[in-house]
DNA sequence: CGGTAAATTGGTAGCGCTGCCAAAAAAACC
DNA sequence: GGTTTTTTTGGCAGCGCTACCAATTTACCG
């Protein structure tokens, strides 16, 4: 079965029908440059009657500058990026910019694959999380001379603009908080670290910080895959059936966190008193549950508004630090 | 400050540098019809050593068809949407197509003027949520020619492709499963209905169910705003408030119930034996609770992948579905 | 009212690529 | 060796629109 192009209706017809140029019709349509209100009227008269749809592809290629904007994220599944989706998307749509994406999996090769089918199209940003790539993926983008964003990662270098917070900082805070609560004996929960590097990198400056105030950390669980409110659960039961004496776990996110934070529901176990429970990203269910969780709550939409509205006003490069919030609740 | 779009290399300067024509260049790139070896290094050399990068507006307008599909979705705070995207992403990915999308915020009048926006970019399919359109969005796809793909709702008639499950069946076995558990006071909490039309669907084939049965719906509770945990939560507070001798409760979705659930542990109300509780979605978290969440789980992730194999296979008109699990959990 | 400034308008050359066609080169055949 | 086939190639006309410029009309002024 064959599914054909309709004929579409081009500028031209347009002009045609209402008796004017092509590029009266391009400008009464772009609202750019001058022309009368009895051309417009007339203009958009047979818009209407021949139902034309501009197209920006051609537009796009006539003009120098695009108005799409790439997002080459790690993950949909969990929240952070569609969150930051969310963010951006509506300032987007405000400027009549559009959004295209793709998904890398975590996976820096795949990020490099599509960051260059992106460029591909030539948009007018291109928006990855963190602020590691690979050489290739660098080269591409300081050739293209695209406006690249680098999102919710402050610890490195950026390439151009970069809009987040230090992920360092979050790990070292959640361990002061931690320690200030008077919890010695500390471990961790976590999801496959090498791919997400963000999460690495909390980590990493948690133990630094334990280790600073002598109090290094007792034991760790790192489960394969990916985050969620069962691996969590599965990664505290694992942790406590190894080290039974623990008073705290940090988990790598509050996915993790809530299945640890069931675990203990479902097993009896106290909290906060017999086990505090600490997570990572202040997600709005970690408010509900009966006990409010203690974590850190980070500016993910913020972070995508923040993004576009660079990329709209093409600002200079940037670094734009949006701090986060460490929420004490109840678990810790 | 200024940020201009830097000179880009074009086919013809790697056609000139590698010594062949324009066309021959385009043809080792798209890997179609015929050229010698010697040929195909000799341009492979050349476009490595330029750094080219295939723009892909000008192919798309040159060529007929483009390889861009559009999501115009509701929602990404909805973890439905995103899973949809999920699904679909990947399969999109391996076919070289790519995904542009724009929320609606749920809006009628927002999805118009977005599909209006994205046909610009004349796609190769637009992805819509629901068959519930507004005249004019309707009209612009059947002109537009290109394909359209429905999601996640089988009850009305598909413009050309439908792919998910009947939202009314859902409702219907929902009540059904709770009135064979034996349930006879049975309540209702739900975020708005006007803008989400498929949980309309679920709420009022579920009553539609419990009145064939005798044991009509007895109070409801309806939420302003998205759905939310924190919105179940206090949905069922307030139900509770004013109807203390309910059996079960039926909830929007999954992230109502959990707050319901949650409703329930903070105040020791017994579930289900004092209260039962029933969601949709089946979301991951409902399995990870102390006691597993009784709901339905949709095939969201499912619905992205098949709606995408269709596009890319450009297969005729058709409605697949893809059904449902209902899921007895320990809630109902 | 002549003349200059300002507001409108249309023509047209590309934007970078693909599709078509004919030319050239290579391979196959008698 | 001379054809006939087959394989490779390059040239070039658009795809539909925008940017630029020149032409035209209208407004304004002394």
């Amino acid at each position: 079965m064959e599914f054909k192009h309709q004929p579409t209706v081009t500028l031209a017809e347009v002009a045609h029908a209402a008796g004017v140029g092509e590029s009266t019709v391009s400008r009464v349509l772009r609202n750019h440059g001058s022309f009368s209100g009895r051309t417009r009227e007339r203009v958009m008269a047979a818009v209407e009657r021949l139902g034309y749809v501009p197209n920006r592809i051609a537009g796009t290629l006539a003009s120098t500058g695009s108005r799409l904007v790439a997002f080459v994220i790690p993950s949909l599944s969990n929240i952070v990026f569609p969150d930051v989706l969310r963010g951006a998307s509506a300032v987007l749509e405000e400027n009549r910019y559009q959004a295209v994406f793709s998904v890398t999996d975590y996976d820096p090769g795949k990020e490099e694959a599509l960051a260059a089918a992106m460029l591909a199209w030539r948009p007018a940003a291109v928006m990855l999380a963190g602020c590691e790539h690979t050489e290739g993926t660098v080269k591409m983008l300081r050739a293209s001379g695209c406006r690249v964003v680098e999102l919710l990662d402050l610890d490195g270098d950026a390439l151009d603009i970069a809009v987040g917070f230090s992920n360092r900082a979050a790990g070292r805070e959640s361990a002061a908080f931690l320690l200030k609560r008077g919890y010695r004996r500390i471990g961790y929960v976590g999801h496959d670290l090498n791919r997400d590097t963000r999460a690495g990198k909390r980590f990493s400056s948690f133990c630094e910080t334990l280790d600073a105030h002598d109090a290094p950390l007792v034991a760790r669980e790192i489960l394969e895959g990916a985050s969620s409110v069962e691996n969590g659960r599965l990664g505290l039961e694992r942790l406590l059936a190894r080290t039974s004496d623990l008073d705290a776990v940090y988990f790598s996110n509050d996915d993790m966190a809530l299945g640890g934070y069931f675990h203990c529901l479902a097993e009896g176990i106290a909290i906060p008193s017999k086990l505090a429970i600490f997570g990572y990203n202040g997600l709005d269910i970690g408010r509900a549950i009966p006990q409010p969780l203690s974590t850190i709550r980070t500016p993910r939409v913020a972070t995508g508004q923040i993004a576009a509205q660079l990329v709209v006003a093409n600002a200079p490069p940037q670094a734009v630090d949006l701090g986060f919030e460490l929420i004490e609740g109840a678990t810790a």
